[in-house]
DNA sequence: TTGCATGCAAACTGTTTGCAGGCCA
DNA sequence: TGGCCTGCAAACAGTTTGCATGCAA
């Protein structure tokens, strides 16, 4: 696993270990136990917008948080039926996870090269795909579009190796 | 695995074994070896649009093509790596794999409940995803757009079941 | 004291690979 | 004969699970 993430974001953080984005009362309120390792889990996800298990478990071992890859996969698994996590499948190795934001939806460019993420959302495109599920027959519940291509900073690195 | 497909549907076929969709000289053009697998992992293709390598190993040997599943993934990685054919990940579980038809693309909508595939394909989101890649700095390589829902079969079904 | 969260190790699934045997040009 | 195709079994990666322990309400 290549961890290409800025590992001492999260470490220069103050609280490790708090979720701004959801409070204890919300978590309750979804049957989710406010453990102390799920808490630190969902405090990576204000510096990290993507990360997979592997990203999890290096960045809360970092943080000096001790926990088994069992327990983050428990985690994921219980966060993502909550419907707190949202769980993508990029590539065909292991899963990215990112939260949930209420009411807000967005699709992703992905950099083959250095795995970045970027979100879009377009509403043209939304729209269509209703359109589309309607004529086919389809009740539709969700979609995923992927856009996969290099970014300019390893489009910039490519050019440099071919000098 | 469920084997959701009319394993009939290849059997009544007289040639099994012969691909139509691609003669053996254009094989050997690209460098594939017509072997007797791989011309009859490539025969599926033509009753059966979408599929993963389990099915594939299950059509086979009701077709009384003996085969191992090491060979089967082999033949598909090297089918994959010559462009012949084209590997989906419609869910996490196993890959999906279709043949490619020359300046031929399409996206699909994934019936969540008996995992029928039907293609589509729309110019105006083609065009917005190129838009969006320039927009967001990226060469675009390619793209997958997967729309998931409930087919009709399976919400009458549902239905039926609620009664 | 009860129940849920956890760690460990084993199991499991999809996929890949090393090696030896076999087939065909 | 040489090279590639193949089968087998083992390896591998990501993920899940059974069981025993332990913490916390």
């Amino acid at each position: 696993m290549i961890l290409d993430i800025d590992i001492n974001a999260s470490r220069n953080r103050k609280t490790i270990g708090m979720a701004e984005s959801m409070n204890i009362i919300e978590l309750k309120n979804k049957g989710i136990t406010p453990t102390k390792h799920t808490m630190a889990l969902l405090g990576l996800f204000n510096m990290h917008k993507h990360l997979d298990a592997n990203q999890i478990f290096s960045l809360l071992q970092y943080n000096g948080v001790e926990v088994s890859v069992a327990t983050i996969y428990r985690i994921l698994t219980n966060l993502e039926t909550k419907n707190v996590i949202q769980k993508h499948n990029f590539n065909n190795e292991q899963a990215t996870y990112e939260l949930v934001i209420p009411n807000e939806h967005h699709d992703h460019i992905i950099c083959v090269s250095c795995n970045k993420v970027v979100e879009f959302m377009d509403d043209t495109i939304e729209q269509l795909q209703n359109k589309i599920a309607l004529e086919n027959n389809f009740h539709i519940l969700h979609h995923s579009l992927n856009i996969y291509g290099i970014c300019t900073d390893c489009d910039v690195r490519n050019d440099t190796y071919q000098l």
